[in-house]
DNA sequence: CAGGAATTTTCGCGCTTTGC
DNA sequence: GCAAAGCGCGAAAATTCCTG
């Protein structure tokens, strides 16, 4: 299970943070101080290692050969270990999840909710587990990890008895440079050009169309519900019931849903301080699903170097 | 205003499963 | 057999910015 609380004095050291709140839409900029504090990476460590330990046992079991450091035979070892062997753009994908979790559990959203996020589903990224397999026969062979389905990463708010009463859906994105054409074709999707006409219009298959295509119930939720049978029925018991209710193809009892947007990245010349990329001061008009929405803007500088200490680090 | 530097935008690439 | 989906990066082209 996923235990480690974020790491808030480093968090408030690392960032500012401009939350706003407006109807159902909450909107929330974090801009990279000046000065982070010097072993920034040291201080998230904990929290990524505890977020993708299920995962790494997981694979473990799966492939067959030990991920930990400390066994010994199994050769090209450190070029086994999940998820430092993975290609850089898989590593960037995984931060931005991480990251929507550390910072869900972290700051105040929308509805102002007490999130928890009891496992993070990385196991369940499919081609991750063929990567090892791939890799572990034939250290040779490098290629790109090929992404997972659905939502990339959820939280749920549970009562005093344990019952879920609302989850939190999420959306993470990671560019390593966030300029306002990036941001347009990820919202809004990549420019296309129809054949007949000649015109080029956006796709329309951005993150706006993947948030406002609401299925009731993600496929995530079910996969996070075999999790915490699987690995803390006992702990997770009222949980697990309610996601049955919610579950349940014959009278479904549905479970209220936040959604989650985390764009993160390298900051850009042309954006101000405190200018952020998404509009906050009123709900988006190409949002169109009726739950709160909640949009998190996470700015670096030197991101993608942060990322690659953290990834070094991992157990070892 | 020319000319080069800095930045942004565009386009193509990688990879595997699924569906027409 | 090919396009699309999901994760992004990186090189080349286009634009903007700055200085003399």
């Amino acid at each position: 299970m996923h235990t480690c609380l974020p790491p808030t004095d480093a968090i408030e050291e690392w960032l500012n943070c401009y939350p706003s709140f407006k109807g159902s839409y909450g909107h929330l900029l974090l801009e990279q101080k000046e000065d982070p504090p010097p072993d920034l990476a040291g201080s998230l460590v904990p929290y990524f290692e505890s977020a993708h330990e299920d995962a790494r046992k997981y694979f473990s079991e799966q492939i067959g050969i030990d991920l930990h450091p400390d066994s010994d035979g199994v050769q090209n070892e450190a070029e086994l270990l999940y998820p430092r062997c993975l290609p850089v753009s898989a590593r960037r994908g995984l931060f931005g999840e991480v990251m929507a979790g550390m910072l869900t559990e972290q700051y105040t959203y929308i509805g102002k909710h007490e999130w928890d996020v009891p496992i993070f589903l990385f196991r369940y990224h499919a081609d991750v587990e063929k990567y090892l397999f791939d890799l572990s026969r034939n250290d040779t062979r490098t290629r790109q990890v090929f992404g997972r389905f659905g939502s990339d990463f959820l939280g749920l708010c549970l009562d005093y008895e344990g019952n879920v009463i609302r989850f939190i859906a999420g959306e993470a994105k990671w560019r390593d440079k966030l300029n306002a054409g990036t941001i347009e074709t990820l919202m809004l999707g990549s420019w296309v050009t129809d054949r007949e006409t000649g015109e080029r219009a956006r796709s329309g298959k951005g993150v706006w169309f993947e948030v406002n295509r609401d299925t009731p119930v993600p496929h995530g939720l079910r996969q996070l519900q075999r999790l915490l049978r699987e690995r803390d029925p006992g702990g997770h018991s009222a949980a697990i019931l309610s996601l049955d209710k919610a579950l349940a193809l014959r009278n479904p009892v549905p479970i209220p849903r936040t959604n989650l947007i985390l764009i993160a990245g390298n900051d850009v010349p042309s954006r101000d301080e405190r200018m952020s990329l998404i509009p906050w001061q009123e709900m988006p008009k190409e949002y169109t699903a009726p739950n709160d929405l909640q949009v998190v803007e996470l700015i670096l500088k030197d991101g993608g170097d942060l990322i690659d200490q953290i990834y070094d680090t991992l157990w070892s």
